[in-house]
DNA sequence: TGGGATTTGTTCGTATGTATT
DNA sequence: GAATACATACGAACAAATCCC
């Protein structure tokens, strides 16, 4: 038997299509599209937006179309700065509750990641940011998650807007190496590890090469000159 | 001249209200009334329950009412671990941006806080966790501003359910004190500081005394049976 | 600068599912 | 267990504001 009320249906499939990349930001997101796309009313189309708004990803103006939220640079490095503070609280949560079966679900999940980059699959985006979500959940606090997957989403719409193409195949190492360090329950080298893959994720995002010709002269100028 | 669009008015009422602990965890709150008494339609005051179920101030479940949140004992201990966190990385931000202007503001909100305990009145609650929104803004980081809020509103939520009443009379003493050290300009005291302060919060909201019957048999029931 | 197209905000009627008696 | 009351979900239609050419 399927689900009959799929109401958190265009919720999903719109965080997903953000998150990967398929939504580009600014882009409009006009509620009756929205709505028609995924074969439900206005209002569910109107919850669904209202929700990624409260995510930040989304921008809502009244009695205009919903956009794709467009980050500031600014933003962008608060975003970071508060990973690193909860990704580190995370670690030690982790190492305390580590098992044979959380290794493996998180090796498992790396495979899955270096799949896809090797197929440059655009999935690989997000499932290089569901890595951290599942290390959230391993956590056992609820808050933590929540954050962090906000965080980890709002990261994937700044890579789209700053970062460079295919910033992540590095990624995948540094989840090993992750990994490595948890299973052998050293929570101060696990937490070094951390702060440095986030720094160098940060670095991936933020610190793009001159290829900034990538953008259309108008995403620039919106990134520089915000219409408020 | 006064704004025309009040699209945001209710979700702000409504968050006051429940922090305020107007309205008690498990009330039900359907849109049309919601509606009718803020004099929008049911599509803002849709908006503004998704938008308060985003930030966990407000339970929606398909095709039933949305009531007020009601968290769990689990999730109120998560809220306060990362609240601890959060606080702790603004103390070094506030420090370094401190200034006479910033002290007086401080200080300003803090007998505001006096003053209301002094009458008991309810927004003693409100300004108590207004102050910690306050740093947090002085902090300069988006992002810390959006989940101090979030997590203070939370608790207020927690307090309610949990919490002993009145019990914002010693906060006053600690955020003066907490002022003092950050005007010193001693970020590891004020640090110490903080943490002693929110675990006498957490310790306030959760390690209540025998007073449990203030709460009727159904809350105390719904609390440990959740219906799911 | 102007005007048509687009899109939100709103209301109403109806249907459907849930809760209560 | 059935009937009733309640509240959301949906669709259509309309006005007003905004966008785009």
């Amino acid at each position: 038997m399927k689900q009959k009320t799929n109401g958190a249906l265009p919720y999903l499939k719109l965080r997903e299509a953000i998150i990967e990349q398929a939504l580009a930001p600014g882009m409009k997101l006009p509620e009756d599209v929205i709505g028609a796309h995924f074969g439900v009313s206005r209002t569910l189309a109107r919850a669904a937006l209202v929700k990624l708004h409260g995510e930040g990803l989304v921008d809502i103006r009244p009695k205009r179309s919903a956009t794709v939220a467009h980050p500031s640079i600014e933003e962008a490095r608060d975003v970071f700065a508060v990973r690193r503070a909860l990704e580190q609280q995370v670690v030690p949560l982790v190492v305390a509750r580590w098992s044979k079966q959380v290794e493996a679900e998180l090796k498992a999940h790396v495979a899955q990641e270096a799949a896809a980059v090797a197929k440059d699959n655009p999935i690989s985006i997000r499932l290089a940011g569901e890595f951290h979500i599942k290390l959230a959940e391993k956590s056992g606090n609820s808050m933590l998650l929540r954050y962090i997957t906000e965080l980890v989403s709002r990261s994937s719409l700044i890579l789209a807007l700053y970062g460079r193409p295919h910033s992540s195949e590095c990624a995948v190492n540094e989840h090993m190496e992750l990994i490595r360090a948890l299973g052998k329950g050293d929570p101060e080298h696990a937490i070094a590890l951390m702060n440095h893959h986030l720094g160098a994720v940060e670095e991936r995002a933020l610190l793009r090469g001159d290829e900034n010709e990538q953008l259309g002269l108008e995403d620039i100028l919106k990134q520089r000159f915000p219409r408020r």
